[in-house]
DNA sequence: CGTTGCATGTAAGGTGTTACATGATTAC
DNA sequence: GTAATCATGTAACACCTTACATGCAACG
């Protein structure tokens, strides 16, 4: 059963290893919806940034154009205004079997979480209590931001039709943000019980 | 009191910018041990990794060279049995100064979050609702092996004298991941009324 | 009439990974 | 005796960022 090679679009000759942004790029189109470079990096940082983080613009079109070599992806020119022209990218039938087979074999690498707040708090008997404590409250502040942006995010999603994943994602994204925002103000108390207590 | 720039040993040249992970690597050292590569990639695996990542073993030692070439860290050799010699590493002063500074003037970066096992989800309407139910519920053993190691790494702390902050920082973790299992139960619970609403 | 948004890149460079290599010692 | 631990790297390279460049359109 696993000898039998019969694929008809498939001509899975073994894709080279693509990275991760790459595969995101394409998971972006695989919505159905034809995007140019500058919507997909607004997609990312309204809605992949809050599990996946953002990459850089250059890197989109970087990406973009390695799917658009292996075949996953085809552009097309587009009327921008009276004069420019703009490139929309469209997912391929080939670029979608390619992400399924991604998403169902390729396991999922443990989460990486990079915060560079709790380093600092790590690192806090070098800090003035107060500078510290100053950061935490930054940080708490940049949570409530990204709070109402999830939310956002959530609506959004709660508002396309076929969109439950992604609403579902966005869900998990905002009771993250309230569980973070509980933990550092517990870390707020727990700083100043320190500083009393020296 | 601001203004006096008194410093005695800080020849303050404008230290090159220092990759994050060489701050965390410093950071490992601030502790005051004398430790080898090893030890720090093992330090890195055990503690850091909660919050902050864990480098390759080889990048490890190019940080600690960058470190020695700027003079923030000092090397010497000692046995390490009747045949061969260890590297072990200490901070110097100057690394110590640098590492108060990058701490109380470098803006921490917004944290970044990146969770593979989420963008599958979030490709949810590629997959086969089985498939991906057992990912998360793959996810969710791997988060009960991880608060283990997460409250391990905070008795650890605990018990030593004089890191309360890294016992702040370890206590955060375990009650992260604590959140994060149980946002990974409700989304099995999601996924399985999607999956019988198709 | 200046700023923001739309739109697309190039060039340079550095951070960080993977794969590989080595070898003695200790534990099972 | 075979595996895991300790210990230290090199080489190659891929990923990703930063800085820079461009220019029209629309908004205030």
């Amino acid at each position: 059963m696993s000898g039998g090679n019969t694929d008809l679009q498939a001509t899975n000759v073994a894709l080279p290893k693509i990275p991760a942004t790459a595969w995101a790029v394409l998971g972006i189109l695989s919505f159905g919806r034809e995007l140019t470079g500058y919507d997909i990096k607004n997609w990312s940082d309204a809605i992949l940034h809050f599990f996946y983080w953002s990459p850089a613009t250059s890197q989109i079109y970087t990406e973009l154009r390695r799917l658009e070599d292996l075949g996953l992806v085809r552009s097309r020119a587009v009327a921008r205004d009276e004069v420019r022209e703009k490139t929309i990218y469209a997912i391929t039938p080939l670029g979608t079997d390619a992400l399924r087979t991604w998403q169902a074999t390729v396991d999922a690498e443990a989460p990486v979480l990079k915060h560079g707040v709790l380093l600092r708090v790590w690192l806090g008997h070098l800090a003035e209590p107060t500078r510290l404590r100053q950061q935490i409250a930054d940080h708490r502040a940049r949570l409530i931001e990204e709070l109402a942006a999830a939310e956002d995010s959530r609506q959004q999603a709660d508002a396309q039709p076929d969109w439950a994943y992604p609403a579902l994602v966005a869900s998990w994204a905002v009771r993250r943000i309230e569980g973070e925002i509980e933990l550092a103000d517990s870390m707020l108390i727990d700083l100043d019980r320190l500083a009393q207590n020296r």
